[in-house]
DNA sequence: TCATAAAATCTCACATTATGAAAAACAACT
DNA sequence: AGTTGTTTTTCATAATGTGAGATTTTATGA
């Protein structure tokens, strides 16, 4: 959980604790997550638990895996999803760009939001060559902190946001190469000084990476959109000019 | 809504309570939704209504146009949806296919999903040649009973449950050329008999169409697969050949 | 195979939480 | 400025959700 907007409590309690349920269970990923685990990590009473679960599998917002006795997200929160990316958000206003990047440039591009301490890509364009990706396809995700789509919107949080989403994904790192929590820390300042997240073959080996934060409110850096190339294709320049080229599109995102 | 799983009062009536309204909403659509229209329509008090509604909207579940003053679906939901989609949901089971199909056939193709009274597009192939479709791209979505995609899965509901649907969209079905419940029943007819759902030209001229219902659970059809095609393309036997293929990938995506 | 442990599910008395009528604040017309 | 319709807040009331524990089911080991 983000330390953040947990128990709004405008008498709503319940909901409040399905919504931490269901993040946990988003959080879960590909494999599930038990019963068990979702008492342990939510805090919550197993009874409690077990009965808003049972209620949010009956609307087909999670789904039971009998067989492995745990959860998922449900079929009815991916028609929601769908639905979700037409209306006037983030997706819909990015798919155009996208599109446009992608044929401006040829490489793979993708946009990234945040989801308590992941990043989670929302959409995507392949490029010309594949290149392996750190998310993946949509839907895939990364610690916070790991990769420049998500250190782009790291960097411009709150100092103390920051710190709280590092720490909590600080043994996470480890399946990153040499990842640490200090390294983090150093790529974030980088990104401040310099406006956008760049990555040079650090993570993925002869694949680089510029990304740069959009501010959707204006405030808080929700999404990122980014690029991901071969470090054989960089020539001088090439990241400061892609740099740009997001800024652009960005910004005819942004002001409607 | 539903007839069936609504009131699932296992002690959670608040969740019941928002998931009904998380319903309302993103039917409602592109357009946004009002507090007074989601009261009138879910019969909740108003004061329970908004109170649901501002912790869905603090949680981003749903997003709130203050300028125009109504609901929809918020970056939350866009994000889960995502999220969703990558788990072992029909989505993902059917990527592969959808990409094959394509591959072989060079048609549009889409994958339909039921939610309420609707058809949602779940994800979408483009053919070589752009023709225009019924539910657009992801996300967009038509009246059960509109179109051989919805009508693949109606056919195959419970007649209660498919009277219950084709009355509650009645009025609706006037937006589509000469389309009446009566004609919509007549459709389900034929295609139950003929096992797949059809549409030769007569929603929007020109453009022909088939698709085959897809049991996920064995039992219920959740989900449909189909072509959109140019009729001048179509030869004797087109159809059914289409037909075919969309059952092999069906069969193939059912059994695991 | 049976015994043991662990996890999931159910039950029920209790009080915290959610409810909704009504009033207050706010917009939108005329 | 007056009038109407919609949204937001308040608060006493009780219905809803809670969680300790008992029970059942499933997993693990000997």
């Amino acid at each position: 959980m983000t330390k953040s907007p947990q128990s709004s409590s405008g008498g709503a309690q319940l909901l409040d604790r399905a919504v931490i349920l269901l993040d946990l269970v988003a959080d879960g990923g590909v494999n599930g997550v038990t019963l068990k685990d979702l008492t342990a990590r939510s805090g919550l009473n197993t009874a409690t638990c077990h009965r808003i679960l049972n209620t949010l599998v009956g609307h087909k917002l999670l789904a039971r895996d009998d067989k492995k006795r745990c959860y998922r997200l449900g079929a009815r929160m991916a028609i929601y999803g769908a639905r979700a990316a037409r209306g006037p958000g983030i997706i819909s206003r990015c798919e155009v760009a996208l599109t446009r990047i992608r044929r401006r440039t040829g490489d793979t591009i993708h946009l990234m939001a945040r989801l308590n301490h992941d990043s989670v890509c929302l959409d995507r364009r392949d490029g010309e060559c594949v290149v392996p990706t750190l998310t993946g396809s949509i839907g895939g995700s990364v610690p916070l902190g790991v990769g420049p789509g998500s250190i782009a919107m790291l960097a411009f949080l709150d100092e103390d946001e920051q710190e709280f989403i590092i720490r909590a994904n600080i043994e996470r790192y480890a399946a990153y190469r040499d990842l640490t929590a200090d390294k983090v820390r150093r790529l974030i300042a980088e990104t401040r000084d310099r406006g956008y997240a760049i990555d040079v073959g650090e993570l993925i080996p002869g694949i680089a990476g510029v990304s740069v934060p959009i501010f959707s409110d204006g405030v808080t850096p929700n999404a990122s959109l980014g690029f991901t190339i071969l470090s054989a294709k960089l020539t001088p320049g090439t990241l400061e000019q892609y740099a740009m080229i997001l800024r652009e599109e960005i910004a005819a995102i942004v002001d409607q």
